[in-house]
DNA sequence: TTTTGTGAACTAGTTCACAGCT
DNA sequence: AGCTGTGAACTAGTTCACAAAA
């Protein structure tokens, strides 16, 4: 038996969870270029510091992927993997605002290796609109996203604006069929409610490292 | 009664309080820029889209900073949370690292907005070494960390370097003696206990978006 | 009256422990 | 024997609801 139940579920996949699925299916690829041809929840669990049960639950969820006294083949645990996680389709991303971090974004070699592609950078800055990134990716004017997400697939953008615009740019990306964001912009998008938002707020990492560091070691001066 | 209990706390906190933490002062900055000089719990949980009871509770675990009837002075409650955050002492932050990616958060402002201050850029490669980032921040040899962690006060490291070499550079920043890192490689690091990660994967995240692409919208295809 | 601070109730997420398959 | 898949137990996190303060 192949693959049971897949999908029509989605639903009440927690975003942790989905998290975890990009991790299993990362220590995989690691796992496979090692040569190992199967995998225990066990082994997986202690090369890479996760709890067994937990692996085995969120697999489950999906389908009967292991094999009882085996574990899993991880060849075809990865390919599973990527299937779920929609990795099968062609991903095409857009960057918006191509500034420094949008800039180093598209050439960022992290993207392509799991099968992003980045399609285009977006920007309404007329000196930067026909050029392209170090890497070659164009930069096309924002206005025109609209055209572009339709003639390039693009399903998912990255914002990567001046925080007084974010709001405004979202909106446009919405408005042009965007249904996924990642948004390095600090605070909270208002988006429709089939639209997912993640966050990657540089300033809350940071001032939760500094509360780590205020708190974490002891008796530093005063009282 | 000013500062009734606060610190020798920390130890319980969870990473998601200090993470809302954050977000409040971002909000109490906002309401203060539009004048606002105090706030109920409730209207801050809806101007934010946050709940009620949970600003109450992650605040009241510090201190009674609220007064009943009349909510909270945004002023005292934004030195309370920058202090608590222990964004009152000035901080320091190296970034290991001075590819694209590095030298966009070097010049990236939204750090420099809540008080940090990027210190100095690290590389290894010789091309770079002895140059600054755009907006002027030097670039040192990775050799010399130590020093420069001493000398400047770096407390912060900000992990922005090739995943191959990720391990190895955390190694290193340990060993210089830094107690925090953000870190943008992909996969888990292996630090000692009293190290604190924050890591931000871009290819979970976007694998995460993928997923609910994948599954979000229903009725694409087959079955 | 308004709004805090907080125990109690609830919900979500994790881990245990073992029956059952190979 | 070895390992999965999973109900049950547990732990963490959130929200409710209300007594007490201003």
């Amino acid at each position: 038996m192949r693959a049971p139940k897949s999908r029509q579920h989605g639903e009440n996949v927690s975003e942790l969870t989905t998290n975890r699925l990009s991790v299993y299916l990362r220590c995989l690829t690691e796992l496979e270029a090692q040569g190992a041809r199967t995998v225990s929840s066990q082994s997986l669990a202690e090369q890479f510091h996760l709890n067994a049960a937990q692996i085995r639950k969120d697999l489950a969820y999906f389908g009967e992927f292991g094999v009882r006294g085996v574990g899993y083949y991880v060849r075809d645990l990865k390919r599973h993997l990527r299937q779920i996680l929609g990795l099968d389709r062609s991903l095409r991303v857009g960057i918006i605002g191509a500034g420094n971090l949008g800039q180093a974004l598209a050439d960022y070699p992290g993207f392509r290796q799991e099968g992003f592609e980045i399609a285009a950078l977006f920007d309404n800055q007329v000196g930067k609109v026909g050029q392209q990134s170090r890497s070659g990716v164009p930069i096309y004017e924002v206005n025109d996203l609209r055209k572009h997400v339709k003639r390039d697939q693009i399903s998912i953008a990255v914002l990567a604006v001046p925080a007084s615009a974010a709001q405004r740019v979202a909106d446009v990306v919405v408005a042009a069929g965007i249904k996924a964001i990642l948004n390095f912009t600090p605070g909270t998008l208002q988006v429709p409610e089939d639209v997912k938002v993640k966050g990657v707020d540089l300033t809350v990492s940071l001032e939760s490292l500094s509360f780590f560091l205020a708190h974490g070691e002891f008796a530093e001066d005063d009282e």
